[in-house]
DNA sequence: GCCAACGTTGGC
DNA sequence: GCCAACGTTGGC
């Protein structure tokens, strides 16, 4: 599940919900959810104890901060009806619910953020404890493959990926990833050139 | 600030 | 119902 840790005004009132905020509240309404997709997922597959991952959007460093889980399940979003909301729905009726939310309850900050630029670039990066499995289920995320939706399911490896990587860490940053990839290429390239040499020299 | 991906709108 | 135009999301 995504929020905006950044400041970001909308309507007049901030839309900003970062972990420190999600650790302070304890449990939320997750208000709000404006994409059909989003909001079936939210009714029609979470249920009370399934596990989230809180994922900071919309700033510097996109990635996942915190662990929760689902404490409430679907019930109507009143903020659609609520005019003066950022986000205030005028087609939706109170006799017809268009727009439904869950209650999420703060379980704790993973010990290593893990950024979505490490997730993308996963083989890059040689963790011992990621196997090649988990390398899969994280390739074939929404969180990679459809960079919009703002609620999505984690496939159980992938779950199991980022919150081994939350806890274990070992990932460079990005600088520290790019220096790492850089290297390995230029690896590579001594070892094909090691080998043209000595080709070379037996002829 | 750019722009790709994707959702929504509205003319026909 | 098609689809072009437009708006939004969100990473970079």
């Amino acid at each position: 599940m995504k929020a905006e840790p950044d400041s970001r005004v909308v309507k007049g009132k901030d839309v900003k919900f970062s972990v420190d905020d999600f650790e302070v509240a304890g449990t939320t309404a997750w208000e709000g959810v404006r994409s059909y997709e989003a909001r079936n997922i939210m009714r029609d597959k979470m249920r009370v104890g399934d596990k989230v991952l809180f994922y900071h959007s919309n700033c510097k460093n996109p990635g996942i901060a915190a662990l929760a889980e689902v404490s409430k399940e679907a019930y109507p979003d009143h903020t659609a009806w609520d005019a003066s909301h950022p986000y205030y729905d005028a087609k939706t009726d109170k006799d017809k619910p268009r727009w439904y939310m869950v209650d999420v309850r703060f379980v704790r900050r993973v010990q290593h953020f893990v950024p979505l630029a490490v997730l993308k670039t996963l083989d890059a990066h040689d963790l011992e404890y990621i196997r090649d499995e988990h390398k899969a289920a994280v390739k074939s995320m929404a969180l990679i493959n459809q960079g919009r939706l703002s609620v999505q399911p984690v496939s159980q490896l992938a779950y199991d990926a980022i919150t081994l990587m939350g806890e274990r860490g070992g990932f460079a940053t990005e600088a520290g990833a790019k220096r790492k990839r850089a290297e390995k290429e230029q690896g590579d390239d001594e070892e094909a050139g090691g080998r043209v040499t000595r080709q070379r020299r037996k002829r």
